[in-house]
DNA sequence: CGCGGAATTGACGCACTTCAACACGTGTGG
DNA sequence: CCACACGTGTTGAAGTGCGTCAATTCCGCG
């Protein structure tokens, strides 16, 4: 069902949908792909667009002087980023690519347009940021308060839902292409320590990394010993409708550089 | 100057202020007194009201089930809260009073009038929330990346400009109603840790805590050995306007209970 | 095949925690 | 009025989770 025609009758939790993105921005929506490795949006620089992720994974991080790395967040198919940087004070964190990556790029005004325009999208949008400060206090929990061995389990039951709610799990298991470095630089741990880690985590039989594969050995255990409870992440992702995810046909071509 | 009547004109971030959310409520915002120490939302549970802070500090915080406690923002005066317990799956975290505090109480769908009613208020809600994005990716770094040294400076910077932005700061001293154990337990350390970094930031003259009164000695070196750039914080708070951070006449009356 | 990024493992050091005591101020009840 | 409890701050000594440094192996890819 397509979303943006009947959606004052749905009694709460509006989702944003891609297509409501477009409908705002005059279709001004102008797809890229981008290469593995680029910079999207610059800390401390202001971007006049914003966008939706359809394939790839992205990630929102802030460099320190001290040159150490912190990764804020996982950027997956099907979500929205880059509303910060439209901020007259500029953006507060980079958005880089972790992988190759679709998007479709969006005029900032389109923000605007939807605030201007309806209400219901406006509460989507709030909810949005909600949803992206929610994840946030789950992730200081996790590097203020839990162990290694509980930030890795809850990181990665994080990565099972909302990879779930996009329709990219199998069974228990899940494509992540995250090296050991970028999990470490999510959760506050070095390297060598997240790699000791999983390996008492496999060796525990709860959680198994092979290559790129995760696979979730018991979920209810480490629900229980990361505390993890997934209603922070309950329905306010970018609604899923036929433009958003889907896979794209052509692998073979060249990714674009963005201007 | 009053705002709600000319913010078109208003090139970018309309403020949200006290009297906005009393007329979006039809003047239904009722003023409470709440002892020190009284939870006020409670995670888990839903809630039909939001606040604003007219004096007093309050806290957010999160428990775990070995009983740590993490602590995810303070809420100065002059700001508002309670948004995140009206979605439907409950609050995330709870909030209580660290002192004695004056509050309103408003009826949750003067959040709904706004949006449907004002989209100057709608971006203004949407700017409150991403503000505590901001806020929380900053905690995030402090705890991930830092040291305690590294973080205690920078709440204290922290703490320092979002209470000068109420007019709470005299010269370079503020008041600060914090106990080391809640110091401790927003930035991830322990209280005996808090208490020996205190003393070293004290004998490098860089930071002076003398009872509740904190005093920076050198801005500019707290700064820099902590990353701290205070952009995140801009022009976002709840709009100070008359009725919003005032003073109370009658301190002596006994605190309200809550319903 | 050879290169470079990523994973793995060991030895050692340190920042922070844990456990334990004690000091100090404040409020409270006998 | 003193005794006592209690919350908060302070300090010491010892333990540990995680970081640092260093080397080796594995693996995808041009």
């Amino acid at each position: 069902m397509r979303s943006g025609a009947h959606t004052l009758q749905r009694p709460a939790a509006p989702h944003l949908s891609f297509g409501d993105l477009m409908q705002a921005s005059g279709r001004k929506g102008k797809r890229v792909r981008i290469a593995k490795g680029q910079e999207i949006i610059t800390a401390g620089n202001r971007h006049d667009k914003i966008y939706a992720n359809h394939d790839g994974w992205l990630f929102r991080y802030k460099l320190l002087h001290s040159g150490r790395r912190q990764i804020l967040d996982f950027i997956l198919p099907g979500e929205l980023f880059g509303f910060q940087a439209v901020l007259p004070s500029g953006a507060l964190y980079s958005v880089a690519t972790m992988t190759d990556a679709v998007l479709t790029a969006f005029p900032a005004d389109a923000i605007d347009q939807m605030f201007d325009r309806s209400s219901r999208l406006s509460k989507a949008l709030f909810r949005c940021a909600m949803r992206e400060a929610a994840i946030l206090g789950e992730r200081l929990t996790n590097a203020g308060r839990r162990s290694a061995y509980e930030r890795i389990s809850h990181l990665m039951l994080e990565l099972f839902v909302r990879l779930s709610s996009a329709g990219l799990v199998q069974g228990k298991s899940f494509h992540m292409p995250l090296t050991q470095e970028l999990i470490g630089d999510a959760l506050g741990l070095t390297t060598i320590h997240v790699n000791r880690t999983l390996r008492a985590l496999r060796e525990d039989a709860l959680i198994t990394i092979e290559g790129k594969c995760v696979t979730i050995g018991d979920f209810d255990a480490l629900s229980a010993l990361s505390d993890f409870e997934h209603s922070y992440l309950d329905g306010t992702e970018l609604r899923r409708d036929r433009d958003a995810v889907r896979p794209v046909e052509n692998r073979s071509g060249r990714p674009t550089r963005l201007a």
